[in-house]
This record gives C-alpha cells, sequence and structure tokens, in this order.
RNA sequence: GGGUACUUAGCUCAGUGGUAGAGCGCUACAUUCACAUUGUAGAUGUCGGGGGUUCAAAUCCCUCAGUACCCACCA
C-alpha cells in the first residue's frame, strides 16, 4: 500500500510539471503516438494493460531520445457493445430500451458511460501511462462530431454513400435487428425436405392443371404430371425452411449440372403458390450440397439475397418482422415460423412434392439475449462504395512498416477483395447519421434544415468514427482548413500527422486498421502512421481467449496491488513480442510478476550497495549531484575508460564495455519496437554481469570502482525507465533530488 | 470452405543458417558480506513426425499431424 501511494505522488509530480504534455510550438522534432481507444463497455483487461504499456515505454524512450512526444489518449464509445452491455444492465432492474424511452434512456447511457470512463482513468493512471491528458478524446465529442459529418457529407457529395436493401439479421423477440457480437450458435436438430419443383412446358400446360388459376389443388400435381409423361420434369431442392418457399423468387443450379442443366432458361412452378421462377445458374450454389440445386428466396437469406441481387429477381417477404407469416402464406398468414413449418410440410407431403426428408444438424443463430432463432430479413441500409478507397490504399500500403511484417500481405489481400461497407446501425448509441428527409427531399445536414425535416433514425457504424481517428484527434477538419489558408507551423495536424506509432491487437485489422489507412489516404492523401504494430493476444492456458463468461480474465488492478506496477509491466513486455500470443493464467503471471518484482529489490539494494553504504574516505568524491550529474559523471568515467591497460582495472573496461553493449542493444530493440527483446538485455546486464560479477568484485576495490559503479547505475536507471517508470524516478530523485529522469537524456555509448 | 500463426527443458516462452537459451520448478552446497525477494554449482531437450536444399538447419523449402485464432458460410 505504501508503494502504491509513493508511485500515486510520482505520478502526479510527473504531472502537476506536465512532463506529458506535448508541445506543438516546441522546436524538437515530434514523435507521434495514438492510443487505440478501448470500448466502454467494462474495465479494463490484462490485454489493455499489456498495450498501454508498450505505447507509454516507446513514448518515455522517445522523449528521453528528445522529441516532442505526443501521446494521445482516448476512448471510444463501441455502439453495439455498448448498448449490449448498458441493455443487460438496464435488464437486472427490469428496465428496456422501449420502457425508458430515448431522451431518459440516452440520459442513463451517459451515466453509465461515465462510471466506465473513470475506471479507466484509474487503470491509466496506476499502470503510469504518460498521455496528454489534456488532448484526451472522446468519439462523441463534438469536434469529433463535426469530422464525422464532415466525412458523412464530403463521401455524400463524391457519390460514394448511397442506400440499399440488405440483410439484417432481425430477431423477432426483441424486435430489433441485432450484429454478429450478439448472436450465438446453437446445434440444433432439424428436418432437411427435400422438395420437387416441376419444369413449366410452355407447350403443354393445359388448364386444367390449374397453373394459371389462384391455387391448385395440389393433391392432384403428381398425378397430372404421370398424365403428361413428366415425371423427370422436376428440380429438386433441399430446404431447412419450407415456410420460406412462399417467398421464393428462382432456382439456380451449379454450372453444368448433369441433371438440371437442361432447365436453365425454363420456369419451375412454386409448389404452394404455382408463381412461375426462373431457373438459372450460380457459381456459388455448392455441387456436392443437398442437390445442387437451390432455391432463391432474396429476402429471407444472405446468399440468396446476393444471388438474387445479381440476376435482378425481386425481394419477397413470407414472414415479418415479429417472426409471423405475411399475406403471400395465403391461409396461413399470421400463424408463427414454427407453427407455418409444420402446416406446409403437410401441405408439401399431401400434393406429394416431397421427395425425402433427412435428418440434419446444423447451428443456428439464435439471439444472444433471448436465445430466439435470428430470421435474416432485409433492410434499407447505408453503404459506402469502397473500390476507389481500397485502391488508393492498396497503392499505399507498402509505405508504412508492419510489424509483424506480414500483416502488409494480410491486409493487402483483404483490400483487393473489398466489398462495400455498410455503414448504418439500427441503434440510439452513436453518431446519427445527418440525413435528413421530408417527403421525397433528402438532405445531409448536421442540424435541422428546417420545419417538418424529419431525420434518419439509424446511427453511423462505430467504425465510421474511428476510421478517422488519425485526423479527428488532432482536429481535422477545421485545423486542415487553417492550414490551407496560410501555413502555420503550430499547427497540430501538420506537425504530428502521420503518427509515428499505433499498435492494435489483430482481431481488429480489418475494421479498424484497414478503415484508419483507407480513410486517411482518402481525406489527407496520405497514410495514417509509420509504424503499425499488431500485438499478441492474451489467452487462457488452454490457447483460448480469456473471456467475461468463462471468468477466466485477470485484473490488472490485482497483479499491480500484489506486485507492484513496474514488474507487472516488465511481466506483461515479456509477452510483446509482435504478433505472438501469450498462453498464461494467475498462476503463470504471478510467477513472472513475482521475478521482476525482485529484480526491483535487486535493484533497490544495488542502490543502496553503492549510495548508502558508500565507504567514508569516498564519500567527498566528486560524484556528488550536479546539474546533469550523468554529464559529470560520463567524464570521469571516460577518463577512466581511457586510462592504460595497467592503470584502469580490467573489470572496469569489460563492465563499461558491456554497458556499452547493453546501451545499443536497448536502443536497437526499442527503436524495432522489440520490447521483449529490450527487457531481457536489460535483467542479464544488471543482475548477472553488474551485480554478480562487477560489484562482488568491485568490493576489494571500492574506492577506485566508485565512479564506474555510480556511472554504470545511472545508466542502467535511464535504460530501464521506459519499462519501469516509477523505481528508476524514485531511485533517480534519492540520486538527484528535484530532478526528474524524464527530463534526462537517453543514453549514448562511451 | 478461405486465410494466418504456432508446435523448442516438467510449465510459460525467447532465439530464425554456424558449439541448444531465459524465467519458474527441480538437486546440492553456501550465507553475521547491498540483497534469502540471495549467491554458487548442477541435472533435464533426437528444437512435433517425415523428406529436401546446404560444408552446416530449431532456423530455408516441401509434406504430414496436432493446436489456436481471424474471415466467410452452413440451402
Amino acid at each position: 500500500m505504501d508503494e502504491q501511494t509513493s508511485e500515486q505522488k510520482l505520478y502526479d509530480f510527473w504531472e502537476k510539471a506536465g512532463l506529458f504534455k506535448a508541445d506543438p510550438k516546441s522546436s524538437k522534432k515530434p514523435y507521434s503516438l495514438l492510443m487505440p481507444p478501448p470500448n466502454v463497455n467494462g474495465d479494463l483487461h490484462l490485454g489493455h494493460a499489456m498495450q498501454q504499456s508498450i505505447l507509454d515505454a516507446v513514448a518515455r524512450f522517445k522523449r528521453m531520445q528528445g522529441f516532442d512526444v505526443l501521446l494521445l489518449p482516448g476512448v471510444d464509445h463501441a455502439g453495439i457493445i455498448f448498448e449490449s452491455t448498458f441493455n443487460k444492465e438496464l435488464a437486472k432492474e427490469n428496465l428496456s430500451k422501449q420502457k425508458l424511452g430515448y431522451d431518459s434512456w440516452m440520459k442513463r447511457a451517459w451515466k453509465f458511460k461515465e462510471k466506465i470512463y473513470n475506471s479507466f482513468h484509474n487503470t491509466w493512471t496506476f499502470l503510469g501511462i504518460s498521455a496528454d491528458w489534456s488532448r484526451e478524446v472522446f468519439t462523441l465529442d463534438p469536434k469529433i462530431q463535426q469530422a464525422t459529418f464532415v466525412e458523412f457529407k464530403t463521401l455524400w457529395e463524391q457519390d460514394l454513400i448511397y442506400k440499399g436493401a440488405y440483410i439484417v439479421e432481425w430477431c423477432p423477440k426483441c424486435n430489433t435487428a441485432i450484429e454478429d457480437v450478439e448472436m450465438e450458435y446453437e446445434e440444433r436438430k432439424e428436418k432437411l425436405y427435400y422438395v420437387k419443383y416441376q419444369i413449366q412446358n410452355n407447350n403443354v400446360i393445359p388448364a386444367e392443371a390449374g397453373i394459371h388459376g389462384s391455387r391448385i389443388i395440389s393433391q392432384r400435381l403428381i398425378v397430372f404430371w404421370t398424365k403428361y409423361g413428366m415425371t423427370d420434369q422436376f428440380i429438386t431442392i433441399a430446404t431447412a425452411r419450407p415456410e420460406t418457399i412462399y417467398a421464393d423468387c428462382g432456382i439456380a443450379v451449379f454450372p453444368n449440372h448433369p441433371k438440371f442443366a437442361k432447365f436453365i432458361g425454363k420456369f419451375a412452378i412454386n409448389p404452394l403458390n404455382n408463381n412461375q421462377i426462373p431457373i438459372f445458374e450460380d457459381t456459388r450454389v455448392e455441387k456436392d450440397f443437398g442437390t445442387g440445386a437451390l432455391k432463391i428466396t432474396p429476402g429471407h437469406d444472405p446468399l440468396d439475397f446476393a444471388i438474387g441481387k445479381d440476376h435482378n429477381l425481386p425481394i419477397l417477404h413470407a414472414i415479418d418482422k415479429l417472426g409471423k407469416m405475411t399475406d403471400l402464406a395465403g391461409d396461413l398468414q399470421g400463424l408463427k415460423i414454427a407453427e407455418a413449418r409444420a402446416k406446409v410440410a403437410e401441405i408439401l407431403e399431401q400434393n406429394g412434392t416431397i421427395e425425402k426428408v433427412e435428418e440434419y444438424t446444423h447451428s443456428v443463430p439464435v439471439c444472444e439475449r433471448c436465445k430466439t432463432t435470428v430470421e435474416p430479413l432485409i433492410s434499407e441500409e447505408w453503404f459506402i462504395k469502397m473500390k476507389p478507397l481500397a485502391e488508393k490504399a492498396l497503392k499505399n500500403l507498402d509505405k508504412i512498416n508492419f510489424l509483424p511484417k506480414n500483416y502488409d500481405k494480410i491486409l493487402g489481400d483483404w483490400l483487393s477483395g473489398i466489398h462495400d461497407w455498410c455503414i448504418s446501425r439500427n441503434l440510439w448509441w452513436g453518431h446519427r447519421i445527418p440525413i435528413w428527409y421530408k417527403g421525397n427531399q433528402i438532405q445531409v445536414s448536421k442540424d435541422s434544415p428546417g420545419e417538418d425535416w424529419v431525420q434518419e433514425e439509424k446511427v453511423l457504424d462505430t467504425w465510421f468514427s474511428s476510421g478517422m481517428w488519425p485526423l479527428s484527434t488532432l482536429n481535422w477538419p477545421s485545423s486542415a482548413k487553417a492550414s490551407e489558408g496560410k501555413p502555420d507551423k503550430s499547427d497540430e495536424l501538420e506537425k504530428y500527422f502521420p503518427w509515428d506509432f499505433e499498435l492494435t491487437a489483430p482481431e481488429i485489422k480489418y475494421l479498424w486498421i484497414a478503415r484508419q489507412i483507407m480513410l486517411s489516404l482518402w481525406f489527407k492523401d496520405s497514410i495514417p502512421f509509420k509504424n503499425m504494430f499488431f500485438h499478441g493476444t492474451l489467452r487462457g492456458i488452454d490457447g483460448k481467449k480469456f473471456s467475461k463468461s468463462l471468468g477466466n480474465g485477470i485484473n490488472p488492478y490485482d497483479l499491480v496491488q500484489l506486485w507492484g506496477v513496474d514488474a507487472t509491466r516488465m511481466a506483461l513486455y515479456s509477452y510483446s513480442a509482435p504478433g505472438r500470443d501469450g498462453r498464461t493464467s494467475r498462476q503463470i503471471i504471478d510467477e513472472r510478476c513475482r521475478n521482476y518484482r525482485n529484480f526491483g529489490t535487486k535493484i533497490k539494494n544495488i542502490y543502496r550497495f553503492i549510495y548508502e553504504l558508500k565507504p567514508k574516505e569516498i564519500a567527498t568524491s566528486p560524484t556528488a549531484p550536479r546539474n546533469d550529474i550523468s554529464t559529470t559523471l560520463g567524464t570521469d568515467v571516460i577518463a577512466i575508460r581511457q586510462l592504460p591497460e595497467k592503470q584502469s582495472h580490467i573489470d572496469n573496461k569489460k563492465i563499461l564495455e558491456e554497458l556499452n553493449k547493453t546501451i545499443n542493444d536497448v536502443t536497437k530493440n526499442l527503436e524495432s519496437f522489440q520490447l521483449h527483446l529490450a527487457t531481457e538485455t536489460l535483467y542479464e546486464f544488471i543482475w548477472h554481469k553488474f551485480a554478480d560479477v562487477y560489484i562482488e568484485k568491485s568490493k576489494d576495490r571500492r574506492a577506485e570502482a566508485q565512479p564506474v559503479l555510480e556511472y554504470v547505475f545511472q545508466t542502467c536507471l535511464k535504460l530501464l525507465h521506459p519499462f519501469m517508470p516509477f523505481l528508476s524516478e524514485e531511485l533517480w530523485q534519492k540520486i538527484a533530488p528535484g530532478e526528474s529522469i524524464m527530463t534526462k537524456n537517453w543514453p549514448k555509448t562511451i
């Protein structure tokens, strides 16, 4: 507990001294790091702690190297996940979106957001993150609202935004569209019906068959076919959802189907309503599934929707948003899906169009909240045409240094096969789409264009705003305009963009990273960041992801309480190899933390030995703190190093050479963001070379060794500072009261 | 189905062409010494299997097997 408060004190000291602040007016070269904004949906977990510790180490390193460092923090409103989390909270009080209504729901949502926000700040502070808090941004802040609006308006004016039909997953019970993340999959045993569709023969369809009539007397079909010798004149399809047959609009078969190819271009007859539906080829139909023919129901299936779109089929709905049959189903209108399915099966059985029924186990998407089977439904949504943006990104991908390297190719592949981005969401939490309607008129506007204009109810996809994060956090577009007028050196966008360093978890490489690259190039004609670091994911010991529901998460706060911040950070760096996942458990992470806690203790003892237990006869040596102790000492040590062999002890030369090597290695490893190697090098040098060997042997010749002891130790503190900020600062201030190690220069070799 | 990685000491992982490494654990010894949150010494591995390239392969290539993740899909 004592340690915690002393760390808090140091943190306050740094903040008050303004050491975290970037200075756009500074003449120093800029180095900018963008914090990936965590989602406001719960406490920060161990993965966040690792991510932020990496970020902080790089920032502290660059500051000491003499850069004007901007580490810009922020938080993402995270539409879907936030709403889902928040609505679950409300459910505990037996409340819901519907019950509260828009205004009071929103009020409570902001309060909930504040609560999470505060917990984020605690975590950042106790981890020692040296971000410039005066510039902190939330994705719903006014300036981000403005940037998002300009983003939308520009794309709209460039004719890249359009409204189109789109399949959304609809939960009939919650009466809302739900997102992938809100879906679960359940293994269900269902029946797979093989249904025969008669082929229409233009020549021989007698009126008596009733094909053109209202509803055929189904039982008579088979009799009829047999009578006219047409028993092989049909296509069989397999379906698990026969009730959707009412909305069938076509039948697709895979190319060169041995049995069905001859029917291409003809029409099939819907066995439920006798509609004539076209038969055509499509490569998306799988040869080996079902019969190789697929009924196309664009209103109720995403694949069918896509196929239907390409073949200009209409979109019909047999099921409505409440999960009930529509008027398309005739007598079955109003029935629930399950009832309708049973009825349809009966009808098909009666009219002899069922070839066979198979037991069939497959996973069915269900709503995570109410476990109701989710129904795909067509809905009107907003899209961006991505092709031109992706093409520009593809051309510039090689300008970004990806770690690990192969992400260049992974993102490239994705960009090459890009499809349009659906940017609208049926949520309340987010940026409202700035579209206004009045009758048939449409306008893009931030505020109401006047009386009787109604705003689009949907909000924008979270990634639509966070995709602009690299620009909007630096006050784009207003600063862009300012700089167009007359160049101003203090302009922050010009100074800090593109960002020098960005890092994130690999699972959002497409959702976030690819979009940032596309949007930055589109709006600013520049890559958003120069170095893109994908860290690994911390997983459970079984290799599976940590998750709240499994309860296998590890709270960084617990570790910090037990082992201290610096030790926890060091343990996390040991997992920070780019792109490498780490398996861990509370026990294993504790082992590592304990090891680094011991390392910290070792360092404190080295300090005690060198400074507090300095023999009296050298107590007045010229190594007492001055303005810059390291410079002064460095001179002394250089002198020692340059002494001829006989006068300078061989151990001195050896340790100074090894220190040089350590400085080089640590610097190189930090420059290439290999923090796991940097910390390992330091650990090895300080403990096993400096303490175990040099210090031990120096005891016989203490006075002579003292300048070297001090020099090596001070250099180590500086090298250690990016990783163990608190311990290094605490000891530095004991050596040089009133100074901060943060303001010292990064060590150079001598 | 498409993609990406991983497989090295009992465990968790580094190392990516030149005599197998760390931490934890294990064994033995030491300890009034800055530090037992310690020190010294030690044991433990055909670097997933098989094949190839090379003077030389844990490291490069091919192949098989297992594991995990990402994306898509499940008529």
